[in-house]
DNA sequence: GGCGCACATAAACCTAGGTATGAGCCCGAC
DNA sequence: GTCGGGCTCATACCTAGGTTTATGTGCGCC
């Protein structure tokens, strides 16, 4: 399958994914700062929960671990705070009050473990590492999914009517009926719509349209 | 769309969901036996979970309410095996000597909720609502997957190459050139997948493919 | 005003898809 | 053994899809 389509900076070196620690008490932060570390993985510590959503992080997969207590706001609230900005990764709740109610709302909100303190070293890397193949699994199928959006949003909106009807199984010459056009007028935007969209084939730019639920309305 | 599929004897009362309660308390199980019909659901009470594995259930809509300690074998052991059995019935567990560990394990394999003991009423009946809906959920997309599995069911050897190579993007030539067939024998065999897996459009026919997961191998 | 772009259309031409009719081969079931 | 179904292929015919070339309109922008 050649599909040829945003080209990225190369990546020099291929960084290893970043687990970001939110924990107020300094010695925790640099417990598990070291215990991370120490399997390869990259860090990124933090007292609370503001100073997170201040930077960017760099676009390679990785997770958060978060404590339930942290100052000014709950470990949950924040977890629905990141969900609400968009900012997907998966979290490992770690507490050393929790109770069955918390637990339940955390994973409810599609957290990937919540550990009780003490936990084992061992856990929490189990943990750290379901949670990083998590993410690498929602950024291929975002990576895939980004290049289909960017290639959709050049389609003028002729071009897009006619790939509704197309897609839903209409002839060019009822997608003319449709929309009151000539059957060589559909023919020449279903042309630009395949080569915009980068597809050859029909049952690509079916999958496609399904991918970005194009759909009549 | 016309999809006139395989047709059910006909449901003469909309049965109402059901509610299968297994606790190894008799006076647990009255209780929320009442709780249950009060809003007009179904219930069938079960004292161990092998009662439960013997006599099938109705098929309607539904969930599980279940005690985490149960005679026998441990709640959670026994939501494993009924993954295992294919019982996709939504969980909602109960328990009164929970603990965090055993709540991350329940909601990993895809409990509903996890109820203290005591809890109230209408924490029960809103954790039973989701678990209905959501089972709903499911039925009706595993319902409409069914007739699809079934048609697919009747292809020939031949004519499911064809089609997997048809939804592929493949010419007919091209799909004769793999295949080492000709073209007209392609196009009789495409004829027929498009009349027994009952589409009328390419489109529908890759749509279809996607929620099969027919692939090439 | 002119340039670029989206949009629309036509004629001509070629390829691909789809169906009907007819026919031959193989194999397992009755 | 013969009957049916699956599989194969051919000829013929029709429809649908796709590209190229060329022409024209309207709109917004520098």
């Amino acid at each position: 399958m050649i599909r040829q389509t945003s080209v990225k900076p190369a990546p020099a070196s291929p960084s290893p994914p970043l687990v970001v620690i939110v924990d107020d008490d300094p010695a925790v932060r640099e417990s598990l700062d070291s215990l991370i570390r120490s399997v390869g993985l990259a860090t990124r510590l933090f007292g609370a929960p503001a100073e997170l959503l201040q930077g960017a992080l760099p676009d390679v997969p990785g997770c958060i671990i978060l404590d339930v207590r942290l100052p000014g706001i709950s470990g949950l609230d924040f977890q629905d705070q990141l969900a609400r900005q968009g900012i997907a990764l998966p979290i490992v709740f770690m507490t050393g009050h929790g109770d069955i109610p918390m637990t339940v709302r955390a994973m409810k909100a599609g957290a990937v473990d919540f550990l009780s303190k003490p936990f084992r070293d061992q856990e929490m890397l189990d943990a750290v590492t379901a949670a990083i193949e998590r993410d690498r699994q929602r950024r291929s199928v975002t990576a895939a999914l980004d290049d289909q959006r960017s290639a959709y949003a050049t389609l003028t909106a002729r071009e897009r009517e006619v790939m509704t009807h197309v897609v839903a199984g209409l002839m060019n010459k009822q997608v003319a009926g449709v929309l009151g056009l000539s059957e060589i007028t559909v023919k020449i935007h279903r042309g630009n719509v395949m080569r915009k969209m980068g597809v050859r084939t029909l049952a690509d730019l079916v999958r496609t349209a399904e991918a970005l639920g194009v759909h009549k309305p």
